[in-house]
This record gives structure tokens, C-alpha cells and sequence, in this order.
DNA sequence: CTGTAATCGTTACAAGTGCGAACGATTATC
DNA sequence: GATAATCGTTCGCACTTGTAACGATTACAG
């Protein structure tokens, strides 16, 4: 029988990241929201006035998946297209103040997410867990704040 | 405007683990290979001779998601159904020498992967890091070599 | 022994989803 | 002032996946 080799470091991140965001969509499903919509909203929030398509290219996925997702959080307020007046093709994106509270939840499902995802280990592991992976993060060139899933519900 | 947290240590597994399944699939993308596939290989090698059903549960999907899998590897020689003469209507599955071989060039393409993605870190820093995502996967309950992900490709 | 219920693997079907290409509206270019 | 380019949107297509039925085989009840 061949060597079984013990999974990597890669593995284990690929398996917990899975997991974390699984249990991530459980939790922000109770307030009516995605992943994907979760990002969207924060990305608007983060860098209030950006296009369409500024967006899309910002979180990595096509347009045409953008404006379903705008849709969705327009419908229920929490964000707005307001027309450029200069160009009147773009549509810029705000966040409402309903929004605003919107992520504010989020923050909270965020916080009660992590403590319970990092369990097992204490503060001062935590601290170091989070900056090895903030390291590697940077060197691996990811975007601060943009999940690759977000291609894919 | 609110405040905009930052990213939490959840969100951070969690992209990294995306960006970590996705460079996976390209490197076993040359072997001909998708993660699920590679994953049910390493599974029959790990434990031979268990069911099509056994299996199903063990790495979480459908069994008729299994089929298909099964199909795929069998057409290519990587692994076969062996009829059980005690119930036939059980297939056991076993890798065959040409599996095995795939195997250990997976292990290859793995440790490239790990090498790849922790290049930030010195040798010391990737012991930690190890030792803290094990831990944490062993104290949320998931299981060695499954990766959640496997459902959906 | 016999007929019924349960199990295994497989297949067929249906639903959901995301991407790429075309489209109308608006603006830049020459 | 005419043409090309850009933005947001929509449409159609292909793909994937889970549920439910199906045949084959086995366990069980009487």
C-alpha cells in the first residue's frame, strides 16, 4: 500500500476555510443575507461612491453577477444607485443608513463567529494564529477585506 | 459613516483557504484531476475495500454524486469495483498500482502547494502555524482529509 | 419456504445557478 | 456631427447537483 502523507498546512487551511464559511452563510442567513451580499455591502460601505463596475472588478466577479446582487440589497434599502450626474451611464453606490446598521449586525455575527471558530485556543495564540495568517495573506497578494468565493455563492 | 471592522480571524481562513483550494485545482488540473477526485482517491487508498455508501458519508456527498466520481477514476484505471461475493450488491473499492502511483505524485504536487502558499514563513513559523490550524480543526470537529468542500466541485 | 421489506448502486429528471454575449442608453473621440 | 467606446442590464445557454424512482440483491417474518 502506498504512503498516505498526513495533509499539509495547505489542506488544513483549505478544510477550516471551507468550514468557516460555511458556518459564516449559516449565521448571516439569519439576517436574510448571503456571503456574497455581506461583501458587497461592506465593499460599498469601505469605499462609498464606487461604479458598478469598479465593484465588480474589485471583488472579482462579472458585472452581470453584480447587478443581481445590487439589486437584492436596493430592493430592501440597505444600499442605493444614485446617477452620476457628470456621466450619467454610472451608477454610483451608496450605502443607506439602514445599511449602515445592516453592517453593524454584521460586525456582531463577525465577532460571535471568530470566538467561536477560535475556541480552542487562548488570547495570546489567537493573536498569533491571526498574524501568521495576516503574513502569508500579504504574501500570498490577497486583497484585504475580498473573498475569492465570492465568484461562487 | 460606520465603522468598518477589520477583517476578523475567520474571514482571513476563510479567504485563504478559497485561495488555497483554488491554486490546488490548477496544480492537480495537470494530473488530469479535480479536488473531489483526488480526494475520493486518497480516501479509497486510506481505507480499501469499503462501499460506494460507506464512502458517500464518510467524505459527505450524495451517492449518486459518488457515481459519477467513481465512474471517472474506474474509466481511467485508477481505482476499481470489486464485486463482494459474500453481498452482491456491495462494490468495494480498491486503488490499483496505477492509483497509487497518481497518489504519490499528488503527495508531490501537495508538498509544492504547501511550499508555494507558506513561502512567507520561516521553517519555525510553519510548524506553529500547523499546530494551531490542527488544533483548531480537531476542537471544531472535522474530520482528517475531508475537506467540506468536497460537495460541490 | 415464500413473500415482503430493506439495502445497494444506478439512472432519469428537474431545478437552480452563473457566465458570456448581445442590447439600449450615454458619452468620448475625431 | 458621426462613429466608436463604455456602462448597466437582460437574455439564453450550459453546467451542475440533489431528489426520486428503478432493477438487483439480500434480510426478515411468518
Amino acid at each position: 500500500m502506498a504512503t498516505i502523507p498526513r495533509a499539509g498546512s495547505a489542506f488544513l487551511l483549505a478544510q477550516l476555510g471551507a468550514h468557516a464559511a460555511a458556518r459564516f452563510a449559516e449565521r448571516v442567513a439569519e439576517l436574510d443575507l448571503t456571503p456574497p451580499q455581506t461583501g458587497l455591502l461592506r465593499a460599498v460601505a469601505t469605499g462609498p461612491g464606487r461604479s458598478q463596475q469598479e465593484l465588480a472588478g474589485y471583488l472579482g466577479m462579472p458585472p452581470s453577477r453584480l447587478v443581481a446582487l445590487v439589486d437584492g440589497l436596493a430592493a430592501r434599502g440597505l444600499l442605493e444607485r444614485r446617477r452620476n450626474p457628470d456621466d450619467r451611464r454610472l451608477h454610483a453606490l451608496h450605502p443607506t443608513a439602514e445599511g449602515e446598521r445592516m453592517l453593524g449586525r454584521i460586525g456582531e455575527v463577525a465577532r460571535a463567529h471568530d470566538d467561536e471558530l477560535l475556541a480552542g485556543l487562548d488570547a495570546t495564540e489567537r493573536e498569533t494564529l491571526r498574524e501568521l495568517l495576516a503574513r502569508v495573506a500579504g504574501q500570498q497578494g490577497l486583497t484585504p477585506g475580498v473573498h475569492p468565493g465570492y465568484r461562487r455563492v
